[in-house]
Formats: structure tokens, C-alpha cells, sequence
DNA sequence: ACTGTTTGCCAACACTTGTTGACAACGGTA
DNA sequence: TACCGTTGTCAACAAGTGTTGGCAAACAGT
């Protein structure tokens, strides 16, 4: 059989220092801002090099935005649990990896990232609420409630920055946004 | 007595001009895409007339980003209709006026609309909130906590524009987000 | 009518941006 | 050794940016 499985090449590790580079930058200072060539002095190497794997500062940003909420089976949760399971599983997505933060800085500005957004939270999200909630009338409807919260947390948390937001400890947060999200997700229908 | 009351200029109306362009392209295009020479165009005006009426890019945003939330008191309201009082003052505020669009989006990635935003809500949202809820321990969080579904709603609706969020009616948005405020506002501290 | 100020346009500056192509060093293969 | 694709650097381009100074026309006060 042919070996359709590449082998290592000797540029991975540069492509992964762009890409580590880049979340970092698209992050910090969204689109515009980052410029290809302060994520190449981060990465230490020539911008050139950037167009060369990435074909551009789009494409670029493509590959860094790549995210996956990873939402877990909201089927299999317990029903009365899952505004608490779902901020709780938001937190610690975020905390971790910028990616969506790069993402969420974009996505005010460049329209290709709001688009992606967009996909994020149909694909992802909405198929989630879908999983126990297969009204299809309001499922979309669900998705797009928990979004304005968890994303309006996001932005407030850690683009802006509001003092009081940061300073509440994960478990205050998950007190007070859970019922919100629990009462999106199985409350009545308005 | 010296006259204090400049007199009207015939530059006032160019400076309008100005600033009602501006604001249409920080809102519709944050703060770096926003081009001066694009700003300029729309007023129909020379790109040298903006720097000399506003100083600078920053100083011309910083104009047009000037924004009055225009709160209503909360201790004249029913104390179980604040919820409610606030999301239509809200979704009316917007609807007309571009500017907080405009505030929102560059937030994201210019510094010193990010501040301008932190006082916004800081100052007047904060202190609305203290008017009726007058422990300085709790007042600062209630506000913080109306601030990411306040900013999150708008966030989803008018700038990432999330179908589901698009979709909804006024009434369907109030009858949805008015118990989360309400909740925020005067429900247990966590 | 004369003067000084205000309002506006034009052309240019210095700089940064994404992007490109030429060319040198390296690495494995014959 | 000679060869060829890979990895990388360097210098440059064309376009667009905020910003500045000079100069003409319109205006207002005398």
C-alpha cells in the first residue's frame, strides 16, 4: 500500500510555532492588529514563512481559529443539571486555550470570523440543545439564548474585562449564570 | 457680560457631518477598518478637515463614541418589574442609535474604547444598580452580572447577528431575558 | 474696499501593511 | 560526489494608513 500517512516533516515544528503565535496574537489584539509580521518575530523566523504554509494572513487565521467546544452528551445529563453543567464546562474550555478568545476579537471586526462564529454556534451549540431538546420549532431559539449569555460572559470576562465579572470566583459565576442557562434550555417557551 | 455662548459657525454643520459618518463606520466597521479617508468620503469632505476639527483618529472616536446609557431611575420602579424596565430601555436604546454598535466593536480590540466601555458600564450602569440596592458588596456584581447578558444579547443580535437572536421579536426577547436581569437585580447573592 | 480669520482642497510625507520572488544553506538519494 | 526538493533569509514592491503644511476661496468686521 502506498504510504498516504506523511511523514514527519522538518517544518512541522515551524508550522506549529506560527500557529501557537498567531492564537496568541489574534487573542491579544484581534484581526487588524495582529500584523503577520509581529506573530513571525513571536514564531522567530521570517514572515515570509507565514505565507509560504499559510498562503495568507486569512488563511492564517483560518488555522488558528479552528475551534471544537467539545461539547459533552447533553442527553446523557441529568436534565435539572444542565445549566450547571454547561457553565462549568464553558469556564474551563476557556481558561485553557485563547483560541477562542481570538476568535471572539475577531468576530467583531472581520466578517469572515463572524461568520465562523456564526457556523460555531449552529453546528456545535445548537446541536447540542438538540440532543434533548429535538423540538425543532425551538431548539435554535434555546441555542441562541445560551449563546447571548455564555458569549456576553466571555466578552465581559475577558475582552473587556469589567472589574466585578473578574474578580467573581468560577464558582459564583457558575451560581448565578447556571439557572439563567437552565431556564433557556428547559424553560418554558415564550 | 462677555458673551460665552459661541454663536453658531458655519463649520458646526461639516462637523455634524463628521460625526454622524464616523459613527456609522466605527459602527459598521470597528476601529481599525474605519478608514478616516472613509469617514471623510461619506461626510463628503476632505480627510485633512477631520484632523483638524477632531485632532486625531483617536480624538474623533472618542466624539463619537460618546454615549448616555439614559437610565431611568430604578427606585421609581416596581421592584419586581426592574428586570423587565431594563431590557426594553435597552432594546429601545439601541434600536436607534448606532453608537453603542459602535463602542461595542471597537471594544474588542482598541484599549481605549475597551476603558471607555469598562466607565460606561462602571459609571452608569453601576451606579443605576446602587440606587435601589444600596450594599456596595453586592452592587458592583449585580451590575456586572446584567452587563454580560445586557452586552452578550447585543453582542449575538447586532454584531455577530446569530439568526436565532436576529429572529426573535422585542416582546419574545423581554419575555426571555427580563427574569435573568431580575434575577441578577434582586435574586439571592451567590 | 481692505484686512484678518475661517473654511476648504490639494499634494505630499513617513510609515506600515500583506505579499512576492530571488537566492543561499541544508538534507537526503542516487 | 552530484543532484534536487525542502527550509529559510533578504530585499523589495504596491497599496493604503494617519497626518501635515501650503494655498485659494469665502467670509466678517472695519
Amino acid at each position: 500500500m502506498t504510504d498516504t500517512a506523511p511523514r514527519a516533516r522538518r517544518s512541522d515544528a515551524t508550522r506549529a510555532a506560527i500557529l501557537r503565535a498567531a492564537r496568541e496574537r489574534f487573542a491579544a489584539d484581534g484581526y487588524e492588529r495582529a500584523t503577520i509580521r509581529a506573530i513571525a518575530a513571536d514564531a522567530r523566523i521570517d514572515p515570509s514563512m507565514v505565507m509560504r504554509y499559510y498562503g495568507s494572513k486569512e488563511g492564517l487565521f483560518a488555522a488558528a481559529a479552528e475551534f471544537d467546544l467539545r461539547l459533552p452528551d447533553l442527553a446523557a445529563v441529568p436534565p435539572d443539571r444542565l445549566g450547571e453543567t454547561l457553565v462549568r464546562h464553558f469556564l474551563r474550555r476557556w481558561e485553557g486555550d485563547e483560541t477562542l478568545a481570538a476568535l471572539l476579537r475577531a468576530a467583531s471586526t472581520n466578517p469572515g470570523a463572524a461568520e465562523r462564529m456564526r457556523l460555531l454556534f449552529a453546528d456545535q451549540l445548537a446541536a447540542a440543545v438538540a440532543d434533548f431538546d429535538t423540538d425543532p420549532a425551538t431548539t435554535g431559539r434555546r441555542a441562541g439564548l445560551v449563546a447571548s449569555q455564555i458569549l456576553g460572559l466571555a466578552f465581559t470576562r475577558y475582552i473587556v474585562r469589567l472589574p466585578p465579572v473578574v474578580e467573581m470566583a468560577p464558582e459564583d459565576v457558575v451560581a448565578w449564570v447556571a439557572p439563567t442557562l437552565q431556564r433557556y434550555l428547559t424553560g418554558r417557551p415564550a
